[in-house]
DNA sequence: GTCCTCATGTAACGGGTTACATGATTCT
DNA sequence: AGAATCATGTAACCCGTTACATGAGGAC
């Protein structure tokens, strides 16, 4: 169910084909939000039966065949629907956590505890880049920071936790 | 596969059966674990077929039919190997971050965040609940502190993210 | 000529939830 | 007597990943 809306979402910044979907997927959102072509396409074809997104034209000057897809008035109703309604969330799962639980010395989990606080070190990292390059291309989206604000207030808080246990 | 080894860590603490199991992972684990009975009994027989674990015989005086499960050395064996291993994470996702990212006006997801913060702050008093619990019932168990602590860290960080967005 | 990237898609599989079916025991 | 809880299990379904198949265009 999401994915269509991920998919919507998208559209509504710019028209796309699933390829590019899927890239955006990976560079805009990464930090929050990820799609898979497994369900990009079925999705792409299942929103256009739907006409809640239109095939665009392909210019003639194109080489590569791509399919493009805007949002049509309908996907964007669809679109505005679906933020108003409360997100659903799913309960929080940890391996990690499960491993502490078990475990009977603290050796065993040692290691991912540093391991974790490394993670999310070089995450930190990543987040201050893509803070810095939407403050530069976009800075009038203040929603779009507070998306990596809250990559960096969760990493910040894992760190802590990590350190904290480490003691 | 991580349920597995869920059963096999629950079953080192102590002998129980499917329904327990569920309890269990209802109460003890609830901050950062569940399991529905769709996937503990099908892995339960799956790993009393592989001699993880092996079924208790029931006590004369039993009134109910319960199927109570213990670890063998195999199974016991089996759970320190994966507890060596590092923990699969899984990567975030949030469709209020998605919602967030796809608003054009900040009025569409307030609500939501605000809706966050409440949520969380629950939560918050629920950990300081179960820290409470713990510390009377299992004080020598730090690794088990830990697993609340981190719920605590992760709450007050989405907490800071709601106010500091709201602003 | 070969390799990488662009580009669209499908099939198989695994993880996980929900709903249902069934029935015994205990509590009120 | 009726409701809640204990207790075991299955079937249908959804969500999501991975691997594969296919092929064109551009870079070196």
């Amino acid at each position: 169910m999401t994915t269509r809306y991920a998919i919507l979402g998208l559209l509504s910044i710019e028209p796309m084909s699933g390829y590019d979907i899927r890239r955006a997927s990976i560079d805009a959102l990464s930090h929050f939000w990820h799609e898979s072509y497994g369900q990009i396409y079925p999705a792409l074809a299942e929103l256009e039966r739907e006409k809640l997104i239109r095939l665009l034209p392909q210019p003639e000057e194109a080489r590569r065949p791509r399919k493009v897809y805007a949002l049509t008035p309908k996907g964007r109703r669809a679109l505005q629907a679906w933020r108003k309604k409360p997100p659903v969330t799913r309960p929080f799962r940890s391996e990690l956590l499960l491993k502490l639980f078990t475990a009977e010395a603290p050796g065993d989990v040692l290691k991912h505890v540093k391991q974790l606080r490394k993670e999310e070190t070089a995450r930190l990292e990543e987040y201050a880049r893509i803070e810095k390059r939407l403050a530069r291309e976009a800075p009038a989206k203040t929603l779009w920071k507070a998306t990596v604000r809250y990559g960096i207030h969760r990493s910040r808080a894992v760190i802590a936790w990590c350190d904290e246990t480490l003691r």
